[in-house]
DNA sequence: AGAACATTTGGCTATTATGCCAAATGAAGG
DNA sequence: CCTTCATTTGGCATAATAGCCAAATGTTCT
């Protein structure tokens, strides 16, 4: 059992905060719930989203620094998927928490 | 069942965004997990932060309109109260999650 | 090689978030 | 009522984020 310095609970912080910054945006959320089912490529993503493309990719690259996406080439097309399809239960039960304020859902 | 308008999915994203941002901070994440196992007062919470009461103050404010915390005053101090506990757990799971990679994990 | 397509990157501006200080508020006690 | 203690609020300077356009990259097809 490692003695958690104030160093190393910092650094978890820090990890957790990245993954919610990622979250933390309509675009970049609804981008998360598209990749909920299947890998989708930026054009397909892009249909569904009123900004630039450029932006639409700059939204993706984020969540790929975050380890929530992983991308991959196909052809012309580059496709991302979704590496962690709990996280969006989670959300559910972020908003199941606020509504009925049960200490105890969610699960834990 | 209603029909889900794209301003309703909008609204909904927003929500949960609104959560996500309060929490995507490394000190009102810290402020979060003090409070998971009693309420705190302000100087209570502020001795363990390195920042000014008064920005301490400012982040808990932030969270208590996000609807995470709620606060009563006694006497001169002011108590702060984790209104849903297990918001933290689900933090936890975003770091099984991203380590893992699994599915399924996080219970749902 | 050159054109067409899909996506990313650079750069710039506008908006938003953060954090400190100082001043204001509110409660308790002399 | 005046002081002290605990906390919040206002204001301001600085930093971080978002989004657009234009240019660059990488791929396929001819």
């Amino acid at each position: 059992m490692k003695p958690t310095t104030a160093q190393a609970q910092q650094q978890r912080l820090n990890n957790r905060v990245a993954v919610l910054k990622a979250l933390a945006h309509p675009t970049r959320l609804w981008l998360v719930e598209q990749l909920e089912q299947q890998e989708r490529c930026v054009c397909e993503l892009t249909d569904g989203v009123d900004a630039d493309i450029s932006t639409v990719s700059k939204h993706l690259s984020l969540l790929r620094q975050a380890g929530i996406v992983t991308s991959r080439r196909e052809g012309k097309q580059i496709y991302y998927r979704l590496e962690t399809p709990c996280l969006l239960g989670m959300l559910t039960c972020i908003e199941t928490a606020l509504e009925t304020k049960t200490p105890g859902c969610c699960g834990n």
